[in-house]
DNA sequence: TTATTATATTGCAATATTACGATAAATAAT
DNA sequence: ATTATTTATCGTAATATTGCAATATAATAA
């Protein structure tokens, strides 16, 4: 097969993959830090940062931003990405949620 | 190619990278759901709340047991699997950290 | 207009993932 | 010993992902 069976899954739980697959690579790991780290927000200079080939870090940009973890802005010739929060907040609700969750029952377990 | 470049980025973000791309599956979202909301450890009922075959959820707990996110305990035929904190706190810490970082640079960005 | 610069898209090869049927392995019950 | 139960593994098909060279696109600069 190769593909998800979506639609046995709540549209939260296929909403929280999406994220995490999103950030399921180093590359886009490095991208978030990256844009992180920079108080400015980034276009190409990311291809310098990592050692990965332009069509490459276009095409993880590219996930990140239909993941809805980044945002573009187009300035000229270049193109200003930067941290959209909406899906991170998502996410960490979510994880904030399970850890709660998680302290309730210690020790319940193996 | 289809093999990932991890010699490119740090342990941590490939550490990072592992744990959200096991968590990158709604079905994997779906088994740490099902986890947190039980009190008892669980093993082959997983199936029968998860709509896929046995040998398809056998294959996400391994992933998920790889990332250690969750742990088995071998009890009689069944195995006993649960959430295992580690690479979550992990997570977590790594997550918190970033928000922390977002919410100082609010407004700075496109 | 013609470069130049920055990014995206296309096409492709190598590899990984997802899913499942068939089967194996390991323990428990009869 | 035989049978049932539970989970893992193997093999395989369909699809997805990763990465890059080549090329296209779009905006600015000369």
């Amino acid at each position: 097969m190769g593909a998800s069976k979506t639609e046995n899954f709540t549209a939260k739980q296929n909403q929280i993959a999406v994220i995490a697959k999103a950030m399921g690579h180093p590359a886009r790991i490095a991208i978030i830090d990256y844009l992180l780290k920079v108080d400015t927000c980034i276009c190409g200079d990311i291809v310098n940062e990592i050692k990965l080939a332009q069509p490459t870090i276009s095409q993880h940009l590219k996930e990140l931003k239909n993941a809805g973890i980044i945002k573009g802005n187009i300035s000229g010739t270049a193109i200003c990405y930067c941290i959209d929060e909406k899906a991170l907040q998502t996410f960490q609700k979510y994880f904030n949620n399970l850890e709660t969750k998680l302290e309730k029952k210690k020790l319940n377990c193996c």
